[in-house]
RNA sequence: GGAGAGGUGGCUGAGUGGUCUAAAGCGCUCGCCUGCUAAGCGAGUGGGGGACGAAAGUCCCCUCGAGGGUUCAAAUCCCUCCCUCUCCGCCA
């Protein structure tokens, strides 16, 4: 959510953000209802200023008065009660309007309509001439590693079980992160994956992508797609001190999605599939500072690949691709050889003060109370990195081979 | 799952229908006092929103776990939900 007053104060940069967003928004009638809202908030205020008042009169009045005071009182009393009700009213068609507003981007951010417009910044490391490259499930299951034929019996599509080294990869991987994003003052964190309603609608999942996500229908949970909802959730209704800024968190945990409307997209193998795991970086930081923070995730998800030998290349999200809740955001995608094609494995957005509005978190220092801002980024989404291991590291036997460093991180070199 | 107790400001805690404009204490901030520190004395001290204003500010509304209800009037009475604690049962 954005700030109300930017419709007393700056209609012009909603305007411009429509338009750079390329949307279609009716900001007239949002700024009149705004404003009739505002108008019926102060005459209900009034009434019930003088309601008050009349309440005090009442109880120090002596036997007589009261009882006209009180015939004064009654009828205060109703117009009251439905003055304030038809602010409440018009408060909530405020607002179901208002959540709707996407975040303001940043004005560094390319502006486009489609993902076509994204703008590639940077592409680091060669990929390697590999001929005839199998895809990752050719690999995994002539290895045994990964098995999706058993899991769609079991789960249905998009599931999948892994065997094996790839395993005790997967755990020296999120290890290898987690001791990185901590030495990096990341708090590394296990967070739930089931989350009530609030802490989806907070991180702006909810009401626009509701149909992505997993519903526990008896206890009224929704398990999350991904640990920025639970970690984005942690500092609710909370004013933390910016002297304690940023906080940082690296949260491990399993995603769930439903990939509504994928059908036909990255059928094969694990690339898309309803449960993966993941490390997420995630920000609480100062206003002023968040473009900073922005990149210096994005550093850290580059140190990584790097680290892992994976060719990539760095794409700034366009104005007219970037999700309702960021002002900006950069995709790292990795080579990926059997497509011989870049496709995503990280994202991190600097979604500003748009999450942190909706959850009501704060940051205070001598000048007062401000909305604080929020950032999240990719630090190892696990499938899609064994994806591209598997594949940039294959051999014509059909074999993986890493390098010693590699394999140091790793725990294995050669999977055959 | 069963039985019980409870949720009040940064914290402790009083308050069972009307100056609650939420006592008191602790903590914190500022001032006074003072070789220094402590004690003592005095003042201040939550959050959100609105109207007017260039601003400083002035006035007002909301907020006692959340949401409804009763009433002229609710921290206080009633209902629903959430959370915490104790005991029993079950359990990795």
């Amino acid at each position: 959510m954005i700030d109300p007053q930017l419709l007393k104060t700056n209609i012009e940069a909603i305007e411009e953000n429509i338009r750079k967003r390329d949307l279609n928004i009716d900001l007239d009638k949002l700024k009149h209802l705004d404003e009739s809202r505002r108008a019926l908030k102060f005459e209900s205020e009034k009434l019930r200023s003088e309601q008050k008042k009349l309440g005090k009169e009442i109880a120090s009045a002596s036997e007589k008065d009261k009882v006209i005071l009180l015939e004064k009182a009654e009828k205060i009393s109703d117009k009251v009660k439905s003055l304030s009700e038809e602010t409440q009213q018009k408060d909530e068609e405020f607002f179901d309007a208002w959540i709707k507003i996407p975040n303001i981007v940043n004005s560094s951010s390319p502006v486009g309509k489609t993902d076509e417009d994204n703008k590639e910044i940077k592409k680091v490391g060669e990929p390697k001439n590999i001929k005839n490259p199998m895809t990752h499930l050719e690999i995994g299951e002539n290895l045994g590693l990964i098995d999706v034929e058993r899991a769609s019996k079991i789960s249905g599509s998009r599931f999948s079980y892994l065997f094996g080294d790839l395993v005790k990869i997967q755990f020296n991987l999120v290890s290898y992160t987690l001791n990185k994003l901590s030495e990096k003052g990341f708090n590394p964190t296990i967070p739930p994956v089931l989350v009530r309603e609030n802490a989806l609608f907070g991180t702006g999942f909810f009401p626009d992508d509701s149909d992505q996500v997993y519903e526990v229908q008896n206890d009224d949970l929704f398990l999350v797609g991904t640990s920025e909802v639970s970690l984005a959730a942690l500092h609710t209704d909370e004013i933390i001190d910016m002297k304690n800024l940023p906080l940082r968190y690296a949260g491990y945990s399993t995603c769930f999605r439903r990939e509504a409307g994928t059908y036909g997209k990255d059928t094969s193998g694990i690339f898309r599939v309803h449960q993966f795991d993941k490390v997420e970086m995630f920000s609480f930081c100062d206003p002023e500072k968040s473009n900073e923070e922005h990149e210096h995730i994005l550093a850290i998800e580059e140190e990584i690949l790097k680290d892992l030998e994976i060719p990539y290349r760095v794409v700034d999200v366009c104005t007219g691709d970037l999700g309702a809740s960021a002002a900006k955001k950069y995709d790292i995608e990795a080579w990926i050889p059997s497509q011989q094609k870049y496709r995503e494995v990280t994202s991190c957005s600097n979604t500003t003060d748009f999450q942190a509005r909706r959850l009501n978190m704060r940051t205070k220092n001598e000048d007062g109370n401000t909305i604080l801002h929020t950032l999240n980024g990719t630090a190892l989404a696990v499938g899609r990195i064994l994806i591209a291991l598997l594949e940039n590291n294959q051999q014509p036997d059909g074999s993986v081979t890493f390098s010693d460093d590699l394999g140091t991180i790793l725990g294995v070199n050669k999977l055959s």
